[in-house]
RNA sequence: GGCGCCAUAGCCAAGUGGUAAGGCAGAGGUCUGCAAAACCUUUAUUCCCCGGUUCAAAUCCGGGUGGCGCCUCCA
């Protein structure tokens, strides 16, 4: 498998420190509001990563950490009336409700900042030891000067770096490129206690510390968003190589963004749209299946109409799975024969361009191509005919549930059963039907239409689907 | 100013040297009582523009044009 990583600016084959496990760790959410659809995005694609290693028989430790005490927690805890934790532990809640709803998986391990004080301190403490940090007046910072690779990831040599800097009006930092490891109490603050007195930790810390503690020194994958890359994870580089000696990370896998007429969708361009809102449109395994039409290297656009023909593309594989079904409840025969068995083998090759496109820097898109080949070849060749194997039945339908949750999506079931009085109704046109008297069928479809139920005639008989 | 990304049909989007995947939308056809679903055909002689390299370029190189991002909290 190959991977494009932020490090090397290049694809390179995935070696895993051990074989057959993967250490993952993202950046999660800081919880002080519902996340938002471009949020959703990293957490949509990396999931995918690990569901595709766990396809092919990884084992992973995957890490995401929650941010629940920082600026924005405090201000808006504030705003709320509420304390920091309680706000923290509503959008928590609320993360996973919207994250299950995704299909995004729960990470091995979620770990909460306010949870890892000790260990974070005990990482400043280390830092200030080797003379990377220093102490002003309880607020101590990280000294980028002495960390003579700062700047490996983004690519920028630190001269160039500070020379865009807005000057820093903070004027403890012996350098402005600097960064802050603890914060000093304020008023009216939450605060830990500390050798360095009472504070809270700076927001690039806490991912060095939990990565550190729950997946080692080294970890194979370190994912986020491109507006990460500088200066988070350059500072997580930073802190985690300078405390323990050895790299951090082997692989840094950045996504694009999800813009919103062309622009970056984000909390502070008030251009963002909550997957909770999202959601109540469209479901959320639309969001999930328009955000993998597009490779995650590049943007995508976010957009009424986008998600409109997510929609109906996420539908005609539905259909597929349903015809299939449909076709299953009427065959007989289950033995293929030898036109069968070559239809088997088309699908197979299918699956195996499915598996090339991950393999390929997680190409979802072409991944999602393989899909709609397999459901035209299922369609046209298999479901067309009116007395198919239960065998190939079963294969076409288990490939496609099979590599659709390796997606995270196709998992739904749409084989639940209808009451009595729809029964009732779906008989009575069937004999409206045998009569020819076409107005009262079409007037029962009409009326079942209605309650959401849609009608249609095939050789093998009626069938329906919920609208 | 520094660093970087993007430009492929009406819309979305793969494809990084060998002659343009896939989806959505549209048109025509088949099937059907009608409808739906599905299938078939069709919609880019061409990949922003101009040069260059090559037997061969959407793909590589140079130069433009347009759009976006990071350098500051942000996925």
């Amino acid at each position: 498998m190959r991977l494009y990583n932020t490090l090397t600016r290049k694809k390179e084959e995935f070696k895993p420190l051990k074989p057959n496990e993967v250490k993952m760790y993202a950046c999660g959410p800081t919880v002080y509001n519902y996340f938002h659809i471009g949020n959703a995005r990293p957490f949509i694609i990396f999931d995918t990563l690990r569901r595709y290693f766990e396809y092919k028989g990884y084992r992973v430790d995957f890490v995401q950490n929650f941010t629940d005490i920082d600026d924005k927690m405090i201000r808006r805890a504030n705003e709320e009336g509420i304390t920091v934790k309680a706000l923290g532990e509503r959008f928590i809640a609320e993360y996973f409700k919207d994250a299950e709803g995704l299909g995004i998986k729960e990470a091995t391990v979620h770990p909460k900042a306010t949870e890892e004080m000790e260990n974070i301190i005990a990482l400043i403490k280390n830092l200030e030891d080797k003379g990377f940090a220093y102490n002003v007046e309880g607020n101590v910072y990280f000294s980028t000067k002495k960390f003579k690779e700062y700047g490996k990831l983004s690519h920028q040599p630190l001269e160039d770096l500070e020379a865009g800097a807005r000057i820093d009006v903070n004027e403890q930092k012996r350098d402005p490129m600097d960064f802050a490891l603890w914060k000093k109490q304020k008023p009216e603050e939450p605060a830990w206690d500390s050798p360095w007195g009472k504070g809270r930790p700076g927001w690039h810390i806490e991912c060095s510390a939990m990565a550190n503690k729950y997946l080692g020194s080294t970890i194979d994958i370190h994912s986020g968003g491109q507006d990460l890359v500088f200066p988070h994870h350059e500072n997580e580089i930073a802190q985690s190589e300078a405390a323990n000696g050895v790299p951090f990370v082997n692989y840094w896998l950045h996504n694009a963004y999800l813009n919103v007429d062309n622009h970056k969708m984000s909390k502070s361009l008030h251009n963002f749209f909550t997957v909770r809102d999202v959601a109540k449109e469209y479901d959320y395994e639309v969001i999930r299946f328009f955000m993998l039409s597009v490779h995650y290297r590049n943007p995508i656009n976010f957009s009424k109409d986008l998600m409109e023909q997510a929609k109906s593309g996420l539908e005609r594989m539905y259909t597929c799975l349903d015809n299939l079904a449909f076709l299953k409840s009427k065959a007989q025969d289950s033995a293929m024969n030898a036109q069968e068995m070559e239809l088997a083998n088309q699908l197979s090759r299918y699956k195996e361009k499915f598996m090339a496109a991950m393999d390929d820097d997680l190409n979802t898109a072409d991944a999602i191509a393989a899909l709609f080949d397999m459901v035209r070849e299922i369609n046209g060749n298999i479901t067309a005919a009116s007395n198919g194997s239960v065998t190939l039945i079963d294969l076409a339908s288990n490939m496609m549930k099979e590599l659709g949750n390796v997606l995270g999506i196709l998992q739904r079931s749409r084989q639940d059963s209808l009451d009595s009085e729809i029964e009732a109704l779906i008989a009575e046109r069937q004999q409206a039907r045998k009569d020819k008297n076409w107005v009262a069928a079409d007037r029962i479809r009409d009326q079942l239409k209605e309650m959401g139920i849609i009608l249609e005639d095939t050789p093998q008989g009626v069938k329906w689907r919920r609208a």
